[in-house]
DNA sequence: CAAGACTCCTGTCAGC
DNA sequence: TGCTGACAGGAGTCTT
């Protein structure tokens, strides 16, 4: 599943091979996502350039001339770069963007979670965008923010970081892995966060993002051709996916819960 | 306003 | 072996 390290690789890894083309042709085989793409886009893209892509959360944003296309993977999504005469669609391959050089980026969504969406205004202006909370890797995302906004918070920690309104692009497998380094119980009510933790957590939220990131960096290739899928999912967990197994500490067992309908995987010893 | 439930979808897998 | 049902999960939306 696409989180932020995976969706940061794929803009640098599409990136490249697009910026500054011409579209040439946009071919929507499945208009239903988690909202319907809008019929009109192949018209509105038709001749326009892509002057750059940026990021925002798990958002990727287009720029063309006349508005962006915001781009998300939801659940299951991939994008890669396809010559589309040689590279015949597959099954769930929704849209092909063909640019005017013969290269295609292709979207693919087996649980059709994503969506595409073109908008006009100012990205951050965006009803999806506009409510954020700020990027994990930068600045503002500091323990004095996270210890502010955790106050009065009658929310476990867990389901706390993975609100997008907090902080954006900390998804299910990277709450679970930074609450286990930093040794906080996932359980634990975010009101009642140290401001000693929220200096931890913030610290290891940022390296764990940052290594699968530079991880990624290695596998660029990927995106060109290929099945799309990036290779460095395979970083190691220390607890995601592994109740029951043994604590790569102290050999505890995992104890496996659920909270807000996700999995949460921790050491009972570990993390107090 | 905050918190929790519900929802979209299909591949995968356990159980029979 | 094949069918059925449970489950996973990002994040917007609805309900309480």
């Amino acid at each position: 599943m696409p989180e932020l390290p995976e969706v940061e690789t794929t803009r640098q890894g599409i990136a490249p091979h697009i910026t500054g083309k011409l579209v040439n042709q946009v071919v929507i085989r499945h208009h239903g996502l988690r909202w319907p793409i809008d019929p009109a886009l192949p018209n509105i893209l038709q001749r326009k350039k892509l002057l750059d892509i940026d990021r925002r959360g798990k958002y990727l944003l287009l720029q063309f001339t006349h508005g962006h296309l915001l781009i998300h993977l939801g659940m299951s999504g991939s994008l890669r770069i396809v010559n589309p005469k040689k590279e015949s669609p597959q099954k769930h391959d929704h849209v092909d963007i063909i640019f005017t050089n013969n290269i295609a980026l292709r979207f693919h969504d087996p649980r059709r979670f994503g969506s595409i969406l073109w908008t006009t205004s100012p990205p951050e202006e965006h009803a999806l965008l506009c409510k954020l909370g700020p990027e994990p890797l930068s600045d503002a995302f500091n323990s004095e923010y996270l210890f502010t906004k955790s106050r009065k918070r009658k929310k476990d920690v867990k389901t706390f970081i993975m609100d997008s309104h907090i902080v954006v692009g900390v998804g299910n497998i990277y709450a679970n892995e930074s609450l286990f380094t930093a040794g906080i119980r996932p359980t634990k009510m975010a009101s009642k966060l140290t401001r000693k933790q929220c200096e931890q957590w913030v610290n290891d939220i940022k390296a764990v993002l940052q290594r699968s990131i530079t991880q990624g960096g290695t596998t660029l290739r990927d995106f060109v051709g290929g099945d799309g899928k990036p290779g460095y999912f395979a970083q190691q967990l220390n607890v995601y996916g592994r109740g029951g197994q043994p604590c790569v500490v102290c050999k505890t067992l995992l104890k496996e819960i659920r909270q807000a309908q996700r999995a949460t995987t921790y050491c009972t010893r570990c993390q107090k």
